[in-house]
DNA sequence: CTAAAATATTGGTAATAATCAGACATGGTT
DNA sequence: AACCATGTCTGATTATTACCAATATTTTAG
């Protein structure tokens, strides 16, 4: 049973987070024909709030300024546009492990409008995230450190050791002058080295100001890495050294 | 038979927490005819605190703090008063587990002002609270269920068997007619069951609603444990009656 | 590039379910 | 009895959604 209010709601709120919904999708998860969607959209878009297109709609640029929405932070688009391109990589029903970071946590608010994945994480925020989804969620267990809000030693990565999944999305400190991705603590990076091996493909999620900085701990090698998302703000001349080391795709 | 304040409350109360009622749910909740509900949704529109839809209604936003909120802290209140009890039975540096529940989660907040434990728990909001204290906060692995917010399964039960800590604290659906307190869920009891087996004493925290409330599955026996925690308003004729099973703290 | 096939949209209709207004029943009170 | 509060019953009205057929658009294949 649901509430015709309740689902307008919802899918505005997938809409500003998510920047599009598709017919076809919603009708699915809500259970209604393609037309009393068309109507859901059609009222939403007379009030203001999307355009309307072939399939689907689009966000109307400006409405997410409204009173009646969560919004959104202004640095978050570029790190979800980041997140976005990562969405398109993933296989259905495949599992996954999501790392600690603000741009991996990007992509959990995705998640939240999929379905049917099976996803494992070290990192707390992405577990309340994507608890109230309709996906398998996993949370390592282990000691919690305050400043990242992620679990680390031996508990988890034994448990880690214990799993293989197809893909995995870490975050990173920086890469400057290094052979890889870098994290600023130990345990972390020993958690990170223990996802990257018990992952089929393995990506590194990072804006362009990860091309400037760097930490201590070197996670992995770039050889070791599926690749490196990224956006087109990088150096040029940067993303044409890094890609003779690994793949990157830009956003 | 039932007060039509109290079916307005308690319908006030529902909307509060789930965030939309149906008005064929609450006819059928609370027997009467949908007539009646619909007059109670538009007095309550009346009032403010929410606005009606075809078929039931929606919070209004910014209603939440206004309306009776002051049942809810009151309730908070007296659990919060359970947990500050269970607070002096800590010594300094002990270990503990602390379970899933609200009554449990107040605990945790006290221990946020607390320093130098060792925390290990299964629930996500009781490490939401905790991470940022200064005490070592362990959270036990495995899969996450939506409903509690806390971990279940093979992993989280294998992480509790390699400890062995100085108290435990775990909250329950109930324990009217039974022998011990009970869970609505087998594997959040068999969580509990390994906890219990793996702290050197055991306390169960619940408010004396849980007098009159059972679940399914029966955690454990009370003489499992080593104390329960409850409010003085709990029926005498009831505490005496426990009192002859297991030890019972008032507050 | 164009025609055909596949897919998406639109508007109208009908069925189901929810709403509303107001009459009516009940049960306790003064 | 008369009164009031509460809840039920009834029939007319309205909202929501599924279904259908006619168009429009996009994609595919030749």
């Amino acid at each position: 049973m649901q509430l015709m209010n309740e689902r307008r709601e919802l899918i505005l709120e997938e809409l500003i987070t998510v920047g599009t919904v598709y017919v076809s999708e919603l009708a699915r998860k809500y259970q209604v024909t393609y037309e009393t969607i068309r109507k859901d959209l059609s009222d939403l878009e007379k009030k203001g709030y999307l355009v309307k297109c072939h399939g689907g709609a689009t966000l109307k640029q400006g409405a997410i300024e409204h009173p009646f929405q969560i919004r959104e932070k202004e640095n978050a688009s570029l790190k979800k546009s980041i997140a976005q391109k990562a969405l398109t990589l993933l296989p259905d029903n495949c599992s996954m492990i999501i790392g600690t970071g603000s741009t991996t946590l990007e992509l959990a608010k995705l998640l939240m409008y999929r379905s049917g994945f099976k996803i494992f994480t070290d990192s707390l925020p992405v577990a309340n995230t994507l608890i109230s989804s309709e996906n398998q969620v996993f949370l390592f267990g282990g000691e919690l450190r305050n400043k990242s809000s992620s679990v680390y030693g031996g508990w988890a990565l034994s448990m880690i050791n214990e799993i293989q999944v197809d893909l995995c999305f870490l975050g990173t400190d920086g890469f400057s002058n290094l052979t890889g991705p870098s994290s600023p603590s130990s345990s972390d990076a020993y958690i990170d080295k223990a996802i990257i091996a018990h992952a089929e493909k393995k990506y590194i999620l990072g804006d362009y100001t990860k091309f400037n900085r760097k930490s201590l701990y070197k996670i992995c090698d770039w050889r070791d890495i599926t690749a490196l998302i990224t956006n087109n703000l990088a150096d040029q001349a940067q993303v044409a050294k890094l890609e003779a080391k690994t793949k990157v795709i830009l956003c």
